[in-house]
DNA sequence: ATGAAAGCGCTAACAC
DNA sequence: GTGTTAGCGCTTTCAT
């Protein structure tokens, strides 16, 4: 071979050498401390040019012991413009605060959750915004005691008590059902993609509870669990309606079910009600009445992002459970 | 103040001692070596569980000169569905490979794009992939001849040689273009973003390509620059089409511009025929023929992902630049 | 104003 | 199998 290998990367040592003075000088040039002669510190300059130097800032931060100024974001699916925006949200909040954000999606898998959570503890991240996955976070406790903040987002901990930051899902769910159910509609149809997730159960209570004031009675059928992306939500619209009891009214309780709902209706012409579970762009331009839950994405993502610096930068007061409103949009058909 | 002082972070020397063994042994234990007695282990696990001890990556990267699994994504704007996808196959692929991502968007500043690639630099990322803001790169030149592979994603990068991956913005632009001068249409306006920005300059060459294989004069009043968002592109339609030579379509380069006049149009009621670059969901469900140009933007960040591994995995060939192909999607009205 | 030496937490290299 | 020592690149402490 004919040494192909790559230049090593300089270090302050070998800046040092170059500029002719001591590793503590080119130390305090390249971080801007006071009180370096101003020959000197052309010098040092020069050499860092040079030598395309560029500080370790992981050997920095070990040594200062300083915040490493690196924040986790878990989510469950990046593409999802929920998430999307949660995470822009955050993102900004970190630069206002000069952190970097480290984010991954645990796609639901409550093992690769906590995989990726201990992962950004052993990177030494100054704080933790999760929308947790699992049940379990008992094991972020030693962490937590030792200072690591975490907060919860969208769904609370499981077995650890941390700052939380939730949506009003139950009355969201609720105030959208009753609309539904001021227009006369009886045979209300629920999609959810599982129980096993907090805010479908909240969401899915929600609706129950305006059915039941209501006097409507439970219906097992109507209920629709494990409708877990748009195809299987089309799949299940064709089922219900092909029925002989068919709903009059749909709920979509996620965004992506919503729009597998709307593309079936629309294949199909179904003059069904439908109600969704987070608004999304250009929802008014759909060529169907649809009301909506919405609530403010954005704000959501900068509340706990916000909290998190809170707490980073040593607010130490009870852990707190936030609950953000959500509110009907009324596209619906006057009776 | 009675010591609120929180535990100190317990090291593997402190493993060591309470284990009973020495450090290099907890070393082994916890990175899963071989050649450990079983009882010793036993002892050190329990260690590590009582104390609350967590590997620190930080100094196991900087003494063993391992890679940092961890890869940069710079983008414009998170929220933007097509960059919310792109991050998305990007986190697929990074995981794939065992590696988190660190995400921040320039929102098309350069300097603040410059100040985050050096930033990541310190960090002593494992690569970079960089939707650019800016047009000289230059100053990343010193990292990539210390062998920091660098990929470009969307828009080339200015004054460095590096691998890039592109959509066939002219192309689909021009293929969009024809067909609505097919359909008729002579005055077509284009609505634009920026001519700063690469990808806005190649479709707009592309529109004008293919207005002038039809002979269409060009017309200044057409071609809007500036538009930088929906609400901008909303009230650019209402002045277009209130003028006396009004366009009979209208070209949207950029999703949030079509989204904007999709907006103004249904407002209207316009019967303007309409042309977006970039696909997005529901477009098809949309109040009026759209026609659009697509991709596949998953495909389009996967690409650029695994190049950027292929080059992390030692791979040197001569710098690539990629252009994946765009369709058009007609949804127009046939004449 | 500048430098020498120690050491952050860990692993590589070499003992034993 | 296990332990000792040195040192990754930087910043701290304390001289001068």
């Amino acid at each position: 071979m004919s040494g192909g290998g790559l230049p090593r990367r300089p270090t302050m040592v070998d800046v040092a050498r170059r500029a002719g003075v001591s590793v503590k000088t080119v130390s305090r040039v390249v971080n801007g401390a006071p009180n370096v002669a101003p020959d000197l510190a052309d010098r040092v300059l020069a050499a860092v040019a040079d030598l395309g130097f560029r500080r370790n800032g992981l050997a920095s931060t070990l040594r200062s012991g300083q915040a490493t100024a690196t924040i986790g974001l878990i989510i469950e699916e990046i593409a999802n413009p929920f998430y999307a925006t949660i995470a822009a949200a955050v993102a900004e909040v970190a630069r206002e605060h000069d952190t970097v954000l480290v984010m991954a999606s645990s796609e639901e898998d409550p093992d690769r959750e906590k995989h990726l959570l201990l992962d950004l503890c052993s990177r030494r991240v100054d704080g933790l915004l999760v929308v947790p996955a699992g049940f379990d976070h008992s094991f972020l406790r030693a962490e937590v005691q030792m200072g690591l903040p975490v907060v919860f987002l969208d769904r609370p901990a499981g077995g650890l008590l941390a700052d939380t930051v939730l949506l009003d899902n139950r009355g969201g769910a609720r105030a959208g059902v009753e609309r539904l159910v001021e227009r006369g509609h009886r045979r209300i149809a629920v999609l959810l993609d599982s129980m096993s997730v907090y805010t479908m159960r909240e969401r899915v209570a929600g609706a129950q509870e305006a059915c039941a004031a209501a006097g409507i009675g439970y219906d097992d059928v109507l209920i629709r669990d494990g409708v877990r992306d748009p195809q299987a939500a089309a799949r299940t619209v064709a089922e219900l309606l092909d029925r002989p009891d068919p709903p009059t009214a749909l709920f979509g309780t996620n965004n992506r079910i919503t729009v597998g709902i709307l593309g079936e209706l629309w294949r199909r012409g179904g003059a069904e009600e439908l109600l969704g579970f987070d608004d999304f762009e250009l929802s008014h331009l759909m060529p169907r009445p649809l009301t909506v839950v919405s609530y403010d994405a954005h704000a959501f993502g900068r509340s706990a992002a916000e909290l998190l610096f809170r707490r980073i930068t040593g607010n130490r007061s009870w852990p707190s459970t936030t609950v953000l409103p959500t509110r009907v949009i009324d596209r619906g058909v006057r009776t």
